[in-house]
Formats: C-alpha cells, structure tokens, sequence
DNA sequence: GGCGGTCAAGTGGTCAGACCAGTTTGCCTT
DNA sequence: AAGGCAAACTGGTCTGACCACTTGACCGCC
C-alpha cells in the first residue's frame, strides 16, 4: 500500500471550491455579480489576496468574469469554460453526475477510435512493445483501480502515438476526469479492462500499422463501458 | 467599426505570461526548480502577492507544482496541462506554431465530423431554424474576419445540437484557440467559409436528421481547410 | 432638455512587512 | 550508522495602506 502524502487544503482552494459550486450548481447565474472582494474576504474570514487567488482562478477557468472598477460577474460556463473544468463537473459536491459520465463515454469511444487510427497511421511498430508491456502488467493485476491505472497507461502510450499535441492534451483534461473517480468508476470498467485479448488485438493492429483494425477495435473496446453504463442506467 | 475595451495587462499576468513563455519555449525544462517566490518578486520587480498569483495560475494549468517548504518545480506540460492550454501553444512568442494549427485542423476535422452526426441524431428540426439563419448571414458577409465568427455561431448551434457536455467544452477550448488568431488565420480558412452551399447542406442534413450525410458534408466542409494547410506547407 | 465636466463612492490592483507552517539540510549525540 | 534537533529555506496568509478604474450623481453651460 502506497502512502499519500496528506495535503492540507489551502485558503484560496477553499474559496475556488466553495464559489465554483455555486457556479456549477446554479446558486449563482450567469450574469449575476459576486460580492466585492472586500466583502468576501469579510464573510469568509480569510484575507482578501488569498479571496484574489481564488477569483483569478476562477476567472482563468472561465467560470467568472474580473474587471478593475466594476464587480465580478458570473459567467455561463456551458458558453466559456474549457474541457478542463470536466473534473469538476464529473465530481459536484461530492458525487458523481451520470449525465457527465454518459458524456464522457460517449467521447471516449468517439475521439478514442480516431486516436488508435492515427496510431496506427504514425505511432506503428515503435508503439508496439510499449503497448503489449501495458497489455503484460493489465494481465498481472488483480486489484481493479490499479487495472484502471494500466489501462490508462496503455491510452497514454496510444495517445502519444497518434502524434497530436490537441488529443493529446485531451486526453490529460480527460484523464484528470475520471482519475480521481476511480474507485468509485472501477466496478463499471471493471468489464473492459477485463477484455485483456482485446488490449492486445489493438496493440497488434497499431503495431502492424493497421488504421482500419485499429479503429474497429478501439470501439469496440470502448464499447463495452459504454454500454454497461446504458445498461445500469436502464435498471435505475 | 466596433471599439473594443483597451485592457492593460495586470502584474500578474505578466509573471504568468513570461514564466509559461519560457516553460513552453523549453527555457524552463520539467524537473527544473523555479527560484523563490521571494526572489522572483525581487527580480522581476514586483510584489510577492502577484507572483503567488500567476504561479498559482500556471500550477492550475498544469505547468508547474506548488507544494508548500519545497521549491516549485516545472511540470511536462504535454502530461500535465489540459487542453485550455492549447490557445497559448497556438501563439507562442507572438507567432502561430505550424505544427499546432496542423493538429488543430486534423482534431477539427475528426472531432467535428462526430459532433455533426451527433447533432443529427439529437437536434434534428429544432436546429434547423438557427443553422439556417446562421448560413443566411455568413451569406451576407464579405469581411472574411467576420466571416470566421459566423462560421463560429454556426458549429456552436451544431455542438450545442449534440447536447454533449464534453464535446460543448472541448469546442470552448478549441474556439479560445483560434479566435485570438482569426486574423491571421482568415485567409487560409477563407475557401472553407466561402462555401456556404456546404454548410446549407450540412444543415439540411442536421434539420433531417441524417447523421451519415452529416458526418459526410462535416467531413467534407473540414477537409477544404486541412487541404489548403497541407498545400501551404508544402510550397513553404 | 441635453451634454460635458467634476467629484465621490465603490470596485479591483498592488505593495510592504510581519508572521505562520512545511521541508530540507547540517550537525551533534548515542 | 541512525536518530533528534535546530537553522535556513521554502511556500501560505494576513493586515493595512495606497494606486487605478468605473459608475452614478450632481452641477453648469448651451
């Protein structure tokens, strides 16, 4: 068992935190202005550059909007906000939203079957004993979010073949998703990183330069999460 | 002729700018310890609050790691950083990075070509009407700098039609990539916003709900830019 | 009545200095 | 060699003062 170490959670984190879920959960709308940083720092008991750290946070995310003169005003994410917000759209106040993951799915198996093309297009025999060595350590592994973690290892190494600097940064902003929902996500991927065979058919295609196979292979893959989700949503 | 707000850049956002300038153009390698907050206050000639500011900032980004009674250290960004980062590997040093603009194109082209199909499946008849008003003023529209942010409402009628929360953000992203750039960029994206009778018919597409033409004519309309890059580059 | 100028009050932006909290390194003792 | 302690360094936070920008109200002039 691997140690943490124990993070103390920072003054202005509190304050990104507590804002950017009344932004997301709607108790503050687009367009409605903050209290003045003053003000803020007051109710809050905190310092105001500490309130200042967070609000450039926010503001950066896209979450808000900061001019000098005039108050800070809410800003409509769905219309502003990058693919990095997805961590915290996924995990709002503690748990997990289904429409989110059934989006994040969705993409997954979409942006992942172009990926293990071009892969297989550009990454080809060079890519291949990094993937069936991901393919060997999925095999070995017993515990579930640790069979996540070489899952994602093998996604990276995919990810990196396919020579792309925008999927590539998508899959850090997807990834920073899911990671720290792991144990929660692990059961319903548990059917996927189950398919070991078919971790190393796609490895195999991609090594073989095989765009075709490789993309057929990534859906179907990809698949399998997707339609375990449809599935437990139909029994809810 | 719209006046735009003549914004002054803030302390801070000079830190950040130079500090993610020199971690993007390899002057700061991953591993590589950063100097004090102290002392980069003292060097750069500002306070120590507005350093923590942009250093806090650029570990949000994905650029650096803060962790308190240590140094902070810089981060691989291509690990680490999301994809809200690509705007500023797009313009890097106040020049466009070709290899970027290519990669943007080919994620576009794949990327969009989904969201089309996905559009059709979901936004159907009630699109139509918003897509075709769109067309109607790209239509009327002769500066081709204009022309590019009619093209934008348009693909933003259609992600919005895919109703996914992963592909709206991503599109967010994307669009914070190239619309600082349209400028620059008008001229190759010309023959693209030049052919409206595509994006017509993609729109009848979407309005039918004909997910295989749309991908197609999506597919077809992206393609024009693509072309013209690999073009440029090959007569550069 | 409309426009322009001025002022006050509010907002965000920045700074200096002090103090708190965590990490690392060096030195001493066992 | 290992453990403990102190010092020096790091980041984290605060207070209070001042700077710079925006907005709204009021007044004077045409």
């Amino acid at each position: 068992m691997a140690l943490k170490r124990v993070s103390q959670r920072s003054v202005p984190d509190e304050v990104f935190d507590q804002v950017l879920g009344d932004v997301l959960g709607g108790e503050l709308a687009p367009g409605q202005a903050l209290p003045a940083e003053r003000k803020l720092a007051e109710v809050l008991g905190v310092s105001r550059p500490a309130v200042r750290e967070a609000l450039q946070r926010l503001s950066q995310a896209g979450l808000i909007e900061v001019r000098q003169g005039d108050t800070t005003t809410v800003r409509d994410f769905r219309r502003h906000a990058g693919l990095d917000l997805l961590p915290r759209l996924l995990l709002l106040g503690g748990t997990l939203d289904l429409k989110v993951i059934a989006s994040i799915l969705e993409a997954r198996l979409l942006v992942g079957r172009e990926v293990a093309e071009l892969a297989a297009r550009r990454g080809g025999a060079a890519l291949a004993p990094r993937l069936h060595e991901a393919v060997a350590a999925l095999r070995e592994e017993q515990d579930p979010v640790a069979q996540q973690r070489h899952a994602l290892t093998y996604w990276e190494h995919v990810v990196d073949g396919a020579d792309s600097i925008v999927f590539r940064l998508m899959f850090n902003s997807l990834r920073a998703a899911y990671e720290p929902a792991l144990p929660a996500l692990a059961t319903m991927l548990a059917p996927e990183v189950g398919r070991v065979s078919l971790y190393q058919a796609l490895a195999d295609a991609i090594g073989a330069g095989d765009p075709s196979s490789a993309g057929e292979l990534a859906a179907e893959l990809l698949s399998i999460t997707k339609a375990e989700f449809a599935k437990l949503e139909e029994d809810a």
